[in-house]
DNA sequence: AACTAAAAGTTAGCATGCCAAATGTTTGCC
DNA sequence: GGCAAACATTTGGCATGCTAACTTTTAGTT
């Protein structure tokens, strides 16, 4: 019994936490979303990275980050520049001011980070994180039962 | 260092399972979604609940409960009825093909919950549903920093 | 009874996410 | 050099999810 409800936990757990981090977010000012701000830090830390890489540190598909860098270049955080030995990338470049919302971004999100951890020892959030990484094992993009009987 | 990773390792892992678990429903000629099957899960237990009962009780908003039952409505496996006694409510029916489509997924829906939890004891398993349902308390609509700027 | 507040649902607008298909470019192979 | 395969990115279509605003109905107050 109850065994279903790992899943609906997993879900609905990150939901709350999606929800409250945007939400203290833009109570601060900050005009980024999380997983926005997590394309600052990348191109902070080395700017001008292509799309592909972009879509894989980030761990979601090109597709999806094509509406992010656009969302970001709508409101000149970063912008996309054509890569000199590859035409078919872009470099993207974060602006100063990509830099500075993405230093806002992330005093919100280590205050969150900080919550999520009160009131547990850290060899519980060890194995906590333990049991998140092995789903990068156990559900990656080839291994299930995708289809199988055409 | 790498404190940030923990809201980010949430959100990944989660999406991982998100798309593994969607793609094993459509692998296995499922035509409902997770989400949607919890839906179904919920009516077969009780049915003719009102959307805001199936809102609170799959915890998403009730502008969301809205879009997916307009798409269970849609192939069949729910209807919407006017409650006799709140001209405001309606109840949700599930129907047969609702409830045979529902336990389609559940079958798929066991066997990746089992996958979860394979690879760790019972009591690191208890650790990390702990914490995630610590996020309901923590998280909550009512509790961050919303709005107090003004 | 009249007014107000609260509740149930829906709509519109936005942000993630995925997949499949399309376009353009590069690479590898002969 | 030419052709197929692979790669980079975008587009379109769909499904969640939330907030804010709106309609209708109910409940609570005076």
């Amino acid at each position: 019994m109850k065994d279903d409800r790992l899943i609906f936990l997993i879900f609905t757990a990150q939901n709350r936490l999606r929800t409250y981090l945007n939400n203290a977010l833009v109570a601060a000012n900050v005009r980024v979303t999380f997983v926005q701000a997590g394309i600052l830090f990348l191109l902070k830390q080395s700017n001008g990275r292509t799309m592909s890489d972009l879509s894989q540190l980030i761990g979601v598909d090109n597709s999806t980050l094509t509406g992010l860098v656009d969302r970001l270049e709508k409101v000149g955080f970063v912008a996309r520049q054509a890569s000199p030995t590859d035409r078919r990338s872009l470099l993207i470049q974060v602006t100063p001011e990509g830099i500075a919302e993405g230093d806002k971004a992330k005093m919100i999100i280590k205050k969150v980070n900080e919550e999520i951890k009160t009131g547990f020892p850290p060899e519980e959030m060890e194995i906590f994180k333990k049991i998140l990484r092995s789903f990068f094992d156990k559900f990656n993009k080839n291994s299930g039962s995708r289809s199988e009987d055409g």
